[in-house]
Formats: structure tokens, sequence, C-alpha cells
DNA sequence: CTGAAAGCGCTTACAG
DNA sequence: CTGAAAGCGCTTACAG
């Protein structure tokens, strides 16, 4: 059927080896390799890649573990990592987990049996917590999501530093009663929930804090929390961008006005967060920067396995619109 | 390093082939297969898929190869491949060519070389040319875009149908000069133009088309166009999502209002045409139909390679929303 | 620079 | 049911 290295080294009157050179970064002489190249493309011979990994024990491969491709955030990051690892010439082969654990578990295993070069992973909270017990056998760099501490290379965004960035611009739009909604699948929300308590605590004020799956039904059900409390809101920060725009149907459908009864804010800017009306006060994080920092700290792993563990924390960028304008909102009682 | 096949033979006291059977589905008395079980578990062992790919001869593996694994469309089609495709126990390879023929050559090659079952393909314009004179060496299906006519299987939306929808609704919503804006890179936006110019033609209207990248940038430059035209239209169409954006952007940005001084409509059901001020009116394609037949198919041309091609056209749904509303929209003259 | 040979880690006829 | 042996398609020391 498909043609192997010894039907090219056969056209081409050479040995499989001088074929394997020709192709590969052997010595070869220019006219043996011409021979070779002409008979590859008479026969329209691939090398198989199954057998050259198999021989040489490299795959040339990354896996990428996210838990949404869905979700802008990851898509960008994807790219970076894909580009860099292009570059090195090392394939990616992209698992999607849909946050769930057991899928995670399934593909996590897979890249075992691929026998990936390294893996870089954004893990669920439970899947972080196996990490601390059953350790990966493999170069691995989280991203986006913290693992157990000090085991695994990791690039995050400074979490803390953006719930501040929030919770510092809406006191000083006049905000005080300030409510968080965060994710509760990834280290992520526990993160950010943490910043934001400790902002809030900074500033003096009660923090309000509500968990929830990151699905657009779970973040309805989280507004109708935060109203039927008693010191109602005066603005709302989603850790993530499914729940922000699951908080923004749920205040409209509220009947309630953005930013007059209600401020909102959250992560991610998506180009939906800036084409709604009001638009939406949101972090940027720096996904190019991201990926390609997480492919720059594999590389160094690969180099040198025994370096000390890295932790680079990245800074986002607060995009303010509309959603937490001042002269908008509703006076202080 | 790793555990092979041959450690847990020696750990299990039994031949690594009786190893492979306890693992595989080979016949293995229940005490040996105990026997292996507890020996995987004590050295660790994962199989190394390389070498089993090499031996067995399948790779059990589909490629799936998209335009650009950001946009909803194709991540909701994979999403449904890859359920298909872990429903029968292969894995997926997901490959993103960004619209860019080279990227794509790089990948359809790669793909041969992985050896993979089968192949998803939504190829961009250039890349269905090729595939006319350099047919694929693996079972394929397309998706989303036509190839060469007759040689592949492939599973579309009926483009003819969904832009007639599109069509009708605005006439009947008083519209007479509407225009459209098509993707250039890929055969779906020019079956697009086709069907929005046919139906045109039915209501004895006349077409106004302008062809554009799928980026936000391109469909600003196409408005222009259409506005600076001698009939300005009272309506435009977008033939994807990029489009359509930028069109909403960009119609904005003029000052114009939607749908009183032109109407908008577009194709893809993305969230963010639902939370926009006036939701958009779209077409919406039934992206896990598209996933799980385009996997059918597939699985059906492994087993009858010599079938006749199929070609499985699915129909859209019009999500009619603000952005065409008639009350609103300025008297004819 | 070139070829013959070994071997990567599996699976699978082939005997028993 | 079980084991010994062959071989998938490559690459890479080893000689020359």
């Amino acid at each position: 059927m498909t043609a192997s290295i010894k039907d090219v080294a056969k056209a081409a009157g050479v040995s499989p080896a001088t074929v394997s050179r020709a192709l590969g970064k052997g010595p070869v002489s220019e006219a043996l390799r011409a021979q070779v190249l002409e008979a590859v493309r008479a026969t329209g011979y691939r090398p198989n890649l199954a057998a050259r990994r198999l021989r040489s024990q490299e795959t040339g491969t990354v896996g990428l573990v996210v838990a949404d491709i869905g979700n802008p955030f990851f898509t960008g990051v994807a790219r970076a990592v894909e580009e860099a690892a292009y570059q090195a010439g090392l394939r990616v082969i992209l698992c999607n987990t849909d946050e769930d654990p057991e899928r995670e578990a399934i593909y996590l295993r897979l890249m075992q049996e691929e026998r990936v070069t390294g893996l870089i992973l954004a893990p669920t909270l439970v899947t972080a917590e196996r990490l601390a017990r059953q350790p990966l056998a493999m170069p691995v760099v989280l991203i986006d999501r913290p693992g157990p501490p000090g085991r695994y290379d990791s690039v995050l965004l400074d979490n803390a530093a953006a719930s501040a960035a929030l919770v510092d611009h809406l006191v000083a739009q006049g905000c005080r009663r300030i409510a968080g909604v965060f994710g509760r699948t990834s280290g992520t929300g526990v993160e950010r929930a943490a910043g934001y308590r400790a902002a809030m605590a900074r500033h003096g004020l009660d923090a309000r804090e509500e968990f929830a799956l990151p699905q657009v039904a779970a973040a309805e059900a989280a507004l109708a929390a935060l109203l039927a409390g008693p010191a109602r809101p005066e603005a709302v920060i989603a850790s993530n961008s499914l729940l922000l725009m699951g908080l923004l149907q749920a205040i409209r459908a509220a009947g309630l006005r953005i930013p007059e009864d209600l401020a909102l804010a959250g992560f991610d800017n998506e180009s939906w967060t800036g084409l709604v009306e009001p638009g939406l006060t949101v972090i940027e994080q720096p996904l190019q920067e991201i990926g390609r920092v997480a492919m720059s700290l594999l590389f160094d792993r690969l180099r040198t396995p025994e370096a000390p563990v890295r932790k680079v924390m990245l800074g986002g960028r607060c995009v303010v619109r509309g959603s937490t304008a001042r002269r908008a909102m509703a006076a202080l009682p």
C-alpha cells in the first residue's frame, strides 16, 4: 500500500540507512541525496512517524490539556503554544477536558502512552489535588491554574493583583457593597476570590462571595442569592467570562440597569464584552505571553531537569468600560 | 526509565505475549490476567502507543483539520467529533490552520505521516482546488466547505436554502436593497453568495455583493464600499460571524441605527449575537449534527471503501431578532 | 560518505 | 490458554 523506506531505497539504488540520512540530518553526498529525493517523489513516500518515534525514542510532541477550548482564553493560549512548538519543530496534541476530572485523567494517561516530550496543563481543582499525591512522570508546565505548591513550573495571571485592581477601581467609582461570583472548579476561582477578599479587607469593606460552576445558568442562581441577601450589592465581580455572561443576562432579566442599579466587572477581554451595552469592565490577560512563557519554561525544564521550580506571574490589564461608570451609578446611602 | 511490556512480563512471571493479550482482547485465563494487572500496577506500566501502532498497523486516530478553532462553529463541531470518536475508542488529532493554505498543506502531510485512520477536513478554497488535482491518500470527510465535486464524502449546511431564508425574511420585512458581504477564503462564502444571488433574482431584486477576508477590519472596508455606492442598501447580510461582528462595529462607528438605517443579518448563532443591542438575526447551524454525521460518514467509508460518494446537506434555522425588525425600519421610498 | 545489522516495544500468526 | 519467534518501519552505533 504505502511506500516504506525500503521501497525508496530500492528505487534510489541505495540502502535504507542512506535514505534515512538523506531525509534527516545524517551526512550524505549531494549526488545520493538528489537520487533519494527523486525516489521519494516517485514513490510518494511519507515517513511513518510511529516507526520513527519508536526507534528514536523521541516523539517530538507536546501535549496541551485545557479545560475548554471554546473559551477564548484557552484558544488564545493554544495559538501561542502551537506557534512556539512549530518554531521548535514540535507537534502539539490538543486535548479538551470540559472541566471534567475524569476526562482529564483519561487524557493525562493518554499523554503518557503517547510519550509526549512535555505537557502543558490547565488542571481542574480535583486534578490539581491529585497531582500532589500522584506526580506526573513527565515534564509539566501548569498554566492559568495553580497546582500543588512547589512541584511544577507554572505561569499564572497575578490573580491577587487583578482582583485588587477591580476592587480598587470599583471603590474609586464610589462602590462599597461589592460582591463576587467565583468559579469553583478551578484554583483560579479560589485565587481570585482570595485576592478579592484581601482587597476588600484593605478597604475596610465586607466581602460577599458566591461560588458557582462556570456556567451561565449557575450565574443566574448566584445573582438571585446575592439580590436576596440583606444588603443588596452595588457591584458584582465575575471570576470568568462564562459567569460574566450569565450575570449580564440575569441582571437584564431582573430588569436592573447597568451600572445604575448594579455595576458589573469581570475577567477576560472577550470581543463580546466590548460589543454589549454598556461595555463591560474586564481584566485582560496576556494570552500570547502566557503561551510563550509556558513553552519557554518547558524547554528550559527539558534542558535542565534539575533546575529549581519556577512560577511566573503575569500582570493583567484593567479595561475600563461603561459597566462601572461612576457618573451613572446611583448615589450612595 | 519507563517500564516496558517485558518488565511487566517478568514481574508477572509470564511471557510478553500473555501481557499483551491480558491488556488487549486476547484469550487469557482469569488467573494470569489478575497476575498481569497486578504487575502492571506494580511497575506503573503504560503501553507505548508508537510501538502498538507500528506493529498493529492501526493508529486508532482521526485527524480533524479546521480553519479556526477559535470560531465557535468549529469548536462546536469539534466537540461532537471528539465525542463520537471517544465512543468508538478513537483518538482525535486537532489541527488549526488559521485559513492559511500553507499550514493546511503542512497538516495534511502530517496526517499522512501519522497514518491517521481517517480525516475530517474543512478546507480553504485554495486547498479545495488542490484536492482536485492531488487527491488525499486516506479516507476524508469534508465539513462546512465544499471540495472538488463528487470526490469526497461531505456534510454541509444547505447554504442556498439558508441564504434564501435570510433574503426571504428581509424581503418580508419590507427590504428591497439587500447587500451581501461574503468571505472569500472558503467555498462556503461562494455558496452563500450564490444562494443570495439566486434568492434576490427570484424576488426580482438586484444583487450587490462584496467579498472580504474573514476579518473584522475587512468588514469595515466592505461596508464603506457599500455605503459609497449609488443605491445605499437597506439591509446587509454577512456570510460568517467575523464579518458580522465587523459589520456591526462599522455600522455603529458610522453612526447608523440598526435596523432603522440599516438592517443586519448573518450566519452562526454565537452567544454574543443575542447579547448585543439590538439582537442580530442569524442562521443557526446544527453543530452537533454536523460533527456526528461527519464521523458517521467516515465510519461508513472505512467499512465500505467502494460505496458511492455521499453529500449530506443539513438545514439551518433562522433565528429572528431585532436587527431585522420591520416596524422600526424606515419607510420605503 | 555508505551499508549491514541490531533493536526500539509492541502484536500476532504459529505451534503446542 | 500459553510461549517463542517474527516483524511492523524506522534510526543509529558499528565497520569500512
